[in-house]
DNA sequence: TAGTGGTCTAGACCACGTG
DNA sequence: ACGTGGTCTAGACCACTAT
């Protein structure tokens, strides 16, 4: 079975180049070289190189080769389409998860036009605090469309819901259309979230989809915006 | 001279779904038969489909074919890297830019250190105030380096920076580090931006490199708070 | 079973940067 | 001139979905 052999050689480099083991501003050996050492083709080392373009590990220069760059001023990306659990695991810091919410609702008018539902489809409803130091600095509220997802309980919420989606259930969540914008507190956000000074609420709206191109998921995520923070790489496109 | 057919397809393609000639929901033609349509081999139609998998114009469905997403909900993505002049072009609305500040500097201590300068390496600094309806609500102080850009003058300010270092000066703009953050108005934000009831600025600031992986410029944009809005299309990956 | 996308290959020719 | 990456090709085999 052809098994993503560029999948293996790009985390090969790209961890290569996390840990500085390939220093940035020195090039990675040529495509050629690649082929050899991988026992692959050019087009398959080509698409490992492509992906570390992408993710800002390497700049490709015609002629010259590829250069590492700086990868380290920018990790912690909450760009992507990334959880808040994975995120947490691999942070420094003690996060905490309370579960304040979870409940079968029957979707009202606007959501069910915002997430193009049936009428006999009902959702859950989650709302988590995300602490950290006795603090909470986020508030999540989910819903998810119950055809999707039949069973879910306080623990898999407390824990991590993509994880239990992926791994137990078996979904494959694919992609999401985000936005971002800066609102007033609202009087959840006024309960739930440790507010000092802050006037601000940044607020991430997602609608996630699955493989099949099916909408399965809402979420609003409120962030207290002193501890807001968002990076991204971005490549611009000559389309 | 083989010149980018894969753009040629994806353009074409793009256009469709946006002018919604191909609707939401459909499938696209098989592989092969765009092999047939364009005269070209399959792998250079998956070099398209590829493309516009990763600008949330389809979904690909092994076994099944690639489904048409509903595009219309994230026009005017600040997403990537865009340049103001650019979105103020494609947008409905009437934008001005005024230009406050146009002078050369040497780079004080930290911004030599964030923009990694020699010592003799002098930048353009240049402040303008981005404007609608006679408010002002975007400010945005950028730094360029000027052994990338020797010549500014006011007019290529007011008019497009980008403009002027792609079409006149040949420069290949390739990347970008951006980091949004939400932060209290500065003095500098009193004094230009039209502040009502806003306490809060979002500010992206980017750090921009060349095609040779060379870091020309920093910028930091300062947006009201009520007027920004993030729109972005990720997909998850499975690496 | 037929048709679709997913991955890989071996080879060709072109464009760019360096010596 | 040489070595680098950029694009394209024609064909192979596999995995998944539909029927």
């Amino acid at each position: 079975m052809h098994e993503k052999k560029f999948l293996n050689i790009y985390n090969e480099l790209a961890l290569k180049i996390r840990e500085k083991t390939i220093v940035a501003g020195e090039l990675l050996p040529p495509e050629s070289d690649l082929c050899e050492r991988y026992q692959v083709s050019r087009e398959t080392v080509r698409k490992a190189l492509a992906l570390l373009s992408r993710n800002g590990y390497i700049q490709k220069i015609q002629g010259k080769g590829s250069v590492v760059l700086d990868v380290s001023r920018f990790e912690f990306p909450i760009s992507g389409l990334t959880s808040f659990h994975e995120l947490a695991t691999h942070s420094e810091e003690e996060w905490q998860t309370v579960v304040n919410q979870l409940v079968v609702i029957k979707p009202y008018q606007k959501m069910r036009q915002v997430m193009n539902l049936k009428e006999n489809q009902n959702l859950w409803k989650v709302i988590r605090s995300r602490m950290i130091g006795g603090e909470t600095v986020i508030l999540d509220t989910d819903y998810l469309v119950m055809d999707s997802v039949p069973i879910l309980t306080e623990d898999i919420c407390r824990n991590s819901i993509y994880d239990y989606l992926e791994n137990e259930l078996h979904l494959k969540i694919s992609f999401a259309k985000k936005q971002i914008t800066v609102e007033s507190p609202s009087e959840e956000d006024k309960r739930y979230l440790t507010l000092s000074n802050e006037t601000s609420v940044v607020v991430i709206r997602s609608l996630v989809y699955l493989d099949n191109a099916q909408l399965f998921q809402f979420t609003e995520s409120r962030h207290r915006a002193d501890k807001f923070r968002f990076v991204d790489f971005a490549r611009r496109e000559h389309l």
